[in-house]
DNA sequence: ATCAATCGTTGATATATATCAATGAATAAG
DNA sequence: CTTATTCATTGATATATATCAACGATTGAT
């Protein structure tokens, strides 16, 4: 997989999401002064719900799991790859985390200040008209979430799933698994074993093969079909 | 229940939201300019998924409910009572719905052309502020539900809608309920038969008592067990 | 006032899904 | 290299929930 590489002036970094491209030179200059870089190893948490949320965080390498801790039990919200960023809805409300991320791959991050974020969207309506669309595309994305785990049944679920992350987050298929099943279970609402059951499930049909953590959609219109009848 | 008499400058009007506080007197008066008012009968569609979306609404008398069209099913999304505004994700992404709304109440409504808001978020900071954190409490809103009706069954969630109704919707306790148990069971995300039984559970419980459409949460702190132990 | 249509309620049954338990495979630590 | 630990897999079982069917209650229309 690519990696890109990280600048140490933001005005020339080859790692930065498009939303800044609303900024000016100073402005992102601004952010240069304000931010810092850091490693995570696969597992390690990033933040964890609840705490106190003073940055903004842009994924430079790696791929990060958000997820609400529930009873007993994780939903996975988002997948994170580079060169996405992480700003939860508590920035504006209660300073706090509404969810918690960690690492599934080693990881490396750049942390803005998020007062200097706020700044910057007070100052430039560029800027702020494209942060509040790309929080709007995520509250389609939950939606679309919302429908697939609350009226869909298992297969549809996991259907979803597999398009999601071959689609959206691994952007082949094949493609390699870098979560486990238990995360895929947590991506999709059920039980990890329920999740390994459908798994087998379109293997045996002949719509999925798996060899190890190497997936491949075989049959996408038949998966297609299994993710509309729910 | 206080009707909320309408004024017919948004300067002296007293069923404004409080986002409307930021703004100018020049800024409401181009509001002024730019909004018509509407009834709806109960029952009545306000707006559908899927169809352009040129108008921020405010919610001036009644109730609507804002839901997901899914498959076969509906998923209510939030009831909204005056003086709330409704103002979806679509608006800075396509242009379309993502949820229906409908009157579950006789219902008026101020409608402002969406283009104006937009331009005012773009001159007023403190007003594109208040908006920003408006739509990320609703996001906030939108996880804890997502937990509710992934996680928890169901009685758990018939306990969470039942505080969402008496806290969040109609202020009381005993409250009367204006929605059907369709609408109970497409905000617990059951079917509605499942949504009677829990009624009927919570009843023989002591836990509720229902007198026709009046419904009295007897025992408060035994159905936030229920709640929190899902 | 009467009829039709919708809404609420209940019981019986089928089905989807979680849980429990056991075992093998992969991975990390000594 | 060996052991301990986590992760993946499978089967058996229990449970939660939806569906189907029937019927009473309410509401709206003629």
């Amino acid at each position: 997989m690519a990696r890109f590489i990280q600048s140490h002036n933001c005005t020339e970094c080859k790692c930065r999401n498009s939303i800044f491209d609303a900024l000016s030179n100073d402005e992102l200059e601004l952010i240069n002064n304000n931010r810092y870089e850091v490693s995570f190893k696969a597992g390690e948490i990033m933040f964890k719900q609840g705490t106190p949320s003073p940055h903004f965080l842009c994924l430079t390498t790696g791929m990060a799991k958000l997820y609400i801790e529930g009873h007993g039990k994780n939903l996975i919200l988002s997948l994170v790859k580079p060169i996405e960023y992480i700003f939860g809805p508590g920035t504006y409300v209660d300073n706090r985390h509404h969810y918690s991320a960690s690492a599934v791959e080693d990881s490396t991050a750049c942390l803005v200040d998020v007062n200097i974020f706020k700044q910057i969207i007070r100052s430039n309506p560029n800027f702020a008209d494209e942060f509040i669309r790309s929080i709007s595309l995520m509250t389609i994305f939950n939606f679309d979430q919302f429908i697939s785990l609350t009226q869909k049944q298992m297969n549809g679920r996991i259907a979803d799933a597999l398009f999601y992350l071959s689609e959206k987050i691994y952007g082949s298929n094949p493609f390699e698994l870098t979560i486990s099943r238990q995360d895929l279970a947590d991506i999709s609402g059920m039980s990890k074993e329920s999740a390994i059951r459908i798994l087998k499930e379109f293997k045996d049909e002949g719509i999925l093969s798996a060899n190890g953590n190497v997936l491949h959609i075989l049959n996408p219109q038949q998966l297609k079909k299994i993710s509309e009848t729910g």
